[in-house]
DNA sequence: TCGCTATACTGCAGACTGCAGTATCTGTTG
DNA sequence: CAACAGATACTGCAGTCTGCAGTATAGCGA
């Protein structure tokens, strides 16, 4: 049984607290989903995969007539999770497919172009009202494990980070598009200076970001 | 037949110029690869389900007694492509082992986030220097697409700009953690000023990025 | 002629998603 | 107190996508 990184992320907050799977999908997701996003649909036959490798152990209850599954690490998952962390990690993946509208652009109208980065933008702006409203309950002591805010907060930096890039470039490269006289920004005297900039990349200085 | 947004990126390749499957998991995808992944394996199956669909027409040749299959766009094919270019774009999606390693860095050693920090920095590094080749050889003139500099510099501009904070943010959190005294970093004071910047996002004014 | 690299795929197992469907429990409202 | 909404707690299924291993031919240099 060959172990997936979901495996050890589902480890990582077994190793916090028991969880019910309907409190991993629902809860406890919020904050990985932000980084490491997984279907609900697969956390619940993930984490039976954890129980069957001794990985975690189940508990069943009752609620009436409802039975609920609640799973807690073994000292063997602890194990894992600790020789896991000894790995080097897997390159970040970024799938973004505004940007694949972009870079097709000229098989459509300058106007989807437009709207699509306009949607991006939204969606980024939206996902920094949810972090921001997740630090700002913080700050009011709301947050669920207090003692576990500063390995929060280096993930909260980066992820907030990314969604404003995304917002920046939206703005940027919407602004840029407006311009162009031509679907495919062949007059666009611009791209000059984006591909020197990113030329310049490790040589030394480089230049400004969006 | 649903088409996935991977079949709109293929067909959005086919509508540049006519590939064999060959090309498209090679050559081309170096492109797309940075901001819209995919196994080269896919890319056999998926090429074939447009050609069932009706939306790229093969053509076979042979080398010999080897043969190679050539994908072409159709009307239908780039139609398909136009109308979903008016769609909205899917929510960029963020898949980061080393934010997860991060966030559980409670469960190893210190030394092992910090090397998993390092890593990700080099992955980093790494992937400018990549990109910043790209940029070189546009400029010398070897891009084979110049017509289409414009709207890979869109995407171009993004991506750089993604690894570069990468490359920032993994210095920063280094440097933090460095400084800790326990693993979780419950002593560390760095956490309010990144809680309470993140809390202000939306609010007016933001705070600076790492 | 040998061996290396590039070309050009296929098969298979398994990871992961998204949606629809099932059933129970709890709290609110009329 | 009955009706209903919404939360809890899942399962089935079809399909997407990955990664690895395997097969075979072509072209080139030593």
């Amino acid at each position: 049984m060959t172990l997936s990184p979901t495996s050890f992320a589902l480890l990582g907050l077994l190793s916090v607290r028991s969880w019910t799977t309907y409190e991993l999908a629902n809860q406890t997701t919020r904050s990985l989903q932000y980084f490491f996003p997984r279907a609900e649909r697969h956390l619940y036959a993930e984490i039976k995969r954890l129980a069957d490798a001794g990985l975690a152990k189940s508990e069943t209850t009752f609620t009436g007539k409802r039975r609920t599954t609640s799973y807690a690490i073994t000292p063997a998952g602890r194990k894992a999770l600790r020789v896991w962390l000894r790995t080097p990690p897997a390159p970040p993946a970024l799938e973004a497919e505004v940007l694949a509208r972009a870079f097709f652009a000229d098989s459509g109208r300058q106007q989807d172009l437009l709207a699509s980065l306009d949607v991006a933008r939204e969606q980024a702006v939206a996902t920094q009202r949810d972090l921001a409203a997740m630090a700002q309950s913080t700050l009011d002591g709301e947050a669920p494990f207090p003692e576990r805010s500063s390995l929060g907060a280096l993930s909260l930096r980066f992820v907030t980070d990314f969604h404003r890039l995304i917002e920046r470039w939206a703005i940027w490269a919407a602004a840029e598009v407006a311009t162009w006289e031509h679907t495919d920004g062949r007059d666009w005297d611009g791209v000059s200076a984006v591909v020197e900039d990113v030329a310049r990349v490790g040589h030394g200085r480089s230049g400004r970001t969006v």
